[in-house]
Order: C-alpha cells, then structure tokens, then sequence
DNA sequence: GTGCCAACGTTGGCATCACCAACCATAGGT
DNA sequence: ACCTATGGTTGGTGATGCCAACGTTGGCAC
C-alpha cells in the first residue's frame, strides 16, 4: 500500500476507511508475503479452506463460498491443480460441473497455511491485548456483515 | 474484492486479517465508486489533503506525506494538473524539484472530496454507535501505528 | 420434442493499488 | 572536480476485484 506511512494527515488518520486501509495494506502485506514463501496466494488458501469444510464442490459453488469471481477461481484452481493439491474431476451427474476434491497433499497444505496464517494474525494484532482483539473481531464482524448483505441480500442461508 | 460474501468459511470468519480486509474492501469499493463519481481516485485525495494540510512541497515531499510511490506520485499530479486542481512549478532554489501547489479550484474539490469522504466513513460505520466507531478507530490506530513504526523507523518525528 | 433461458467453465480484458528498477539532471559535500 | 544523494520520470510487475463474452449443458415450458 504505502512505502513510509507516517500518517501525517491529520484529517486522515482519523477517518476509519483510512485507519482500515492502512491495516488492510499490513495485513495484506503480511499475508503476501508469507503466503509467497509457503508457496501460495490469499485465494489458494481461501479454496482449500472451504474445500476443507465444506466438502468437495463445483468451482461455481466455491466461487459462492469464497466470494472469489468464477473466472479467478479458474486461475487458481490450476495453479492449485498444477501442485495436486486438488483435483478438478466431471462431475458424472452434471457434465457441465467440475467436482474439485482436495488431496492429501492439499490437506497438509492447507494445514501448514492455517498455521501461517494464525502466526499472522499473531503479529497484526501484536500491540493489542487478548480483550482488545475480541473487540476488535467483533466491530469488524458486525461491518462487515452489514456491508455484505447489503451486497448479497439472496445469500440469506448459505 | 469479492462477490457474494456470506463468508461461509468458519475459521476464516474470526480471523482478524481476514476481517480486516473484508472491510477494507468494503471500504475501498466505497471509495471508488463515490470517488469515480466525484472524478477522482484514492491518491487524488491524499495528494490534496497532504497539500492543503502541510502547504506546498516538492513530489518527493508529497510521496513521503501520503505514503503514495513517488512514481504513482507522478501519476497522479499529472492527472490532477490535468483538471487544474494543482500547479506544478520548478522550485527556483533547487533545481530538481518541482514545487506542488493547490488551487482555489483544488481546494474546492477537496471541499467536496471531504463531504464525499464524510459520507463514506458514515456508511461504512453504519452499524457502529458512536462509541463504537470511536473505539474501532483506537484500536486500528495502535495496529496501524505498530506496523507502521515497523516499517519506517527512521520517519520518527515528522 | 423443441426451444429458450439459466448455469457452468473458461478466456480475456480492465482498473486500482503497492512497489521496484533504471535514467538523467541537479545538489551538496569533500 | 568527484562522488554520492536526491528528485522527477518512465516503465514494468504482481495481487486483487471485477465485468463481458463464449460455447456447453441442464431444465423447464409449451
């Protein structure tokens, strides 16, 4: 996001779309260039995840449960294939479907991201307490849900 | 940053990185859409706050101000310049630098980036109490500090 | 059954944003 | 003078979020 962010814009640094941005852009940086070094990409470990809790599934339906478009879902189910971390199979009752599968091998990967990931979290939160990290999941929870139905009023189940 | 996000993936759900660029995505497809519509971008008003706050500067000032690249510094006060909402002029004391100016009509644009923005923060805030917002924004505060300090520790003071 | 519309996978493209590398001109210190 | 640092500029990269279009296939209505 920024190279030197010594928020020295006073309006700015108040406003919480700044103040979200900015952790945005260390998270994300965080995350990049972790996931860079295991091999992998925000989106890689997004489908392996919900492969891993919900089961196999079309890339349409993962699209869904990622929130990833259909087309960068393409993408990244190849790089993903291309490791055999899962496998891309036609679906027998659908031929218009692919059924995506995770492997053994995309089992152990998504296990060795999920720690990444929690030591990520660990050092974003780094200057926060316990009680000001559960704060603060639960005023993002409730903007984020908000923000997201009001985008997706037809997801009301899942 | 996505589509449909019912955010169906449990373990993702609670972690702060991940929440945290939900918002930001949120919030930055707030800001480009409203912004798109005032005729201007992310870095359009981070270059007019930084100006009208701190006073003229050369670009270099300007990219170390906001945290934008020098290079996407250029960018932008090319667009900017475009729209005679700044002026850029060689600074007769060194040679190298140019010296960025606001105009009245820059300023006027600010004016109404600022509302724009006000806006923004609001809706984005939407389901937060007052309270709430003021310790969202605490809380982001200290990570962004954090991280950012990390990064730059040279930029001390200011 | 035929026809039409919807869903699926896929390709290709666009925009924003963060960032890096390289250039050349100019300052500044030595 | 020389060498280094700084400033503006150009150009390019990569991740991410989208949208448009296509051909294929399913499902439904008629």
């Amino acid at each position: 996001m920024m190279t030197g962010d010594q928020t020295p814009l006073a309006r700015l640094s108040h406003a919480p779309s700044w103040l979200i941005n900015q952790a945005s852009a260390h998270s994300h940086r965080l995350v990049a260039e972790r996931f860079a070094a295991a091999g992998a990409r925000g989106h890689h470990y997004r489908l392996l995840a919900a492969l891993a809790e919900h089961g196999p599934a079309s890339q349409a339906e993962l699209g869904r449960r990622t929130g990833i478009d259909r087309s960068d879902v393409v993408a990244a189910l190849n790089e993903l294939a291309g490791k055999n971390l899962i496998v891309r199979a036609p679906d027998p009752g659908d031929r218009r479907r692919n059924i995506i599968t995770l492997t053994a091998e995309g089992e152990r990967h998504l296990a060795h991201l999920e720690g990444v990931l929690t030591q990520i979290q660990d050092d974003l939160c780094a200057p926060l307490s316990q009680a000001e990290r559960d704060e603060l999941v639960r005023l993002l929870t409730r903007v984020v849900d908000h923000h997201a139905q009001a985008r997706t009023p037809w997801a009301a189940e899942s």
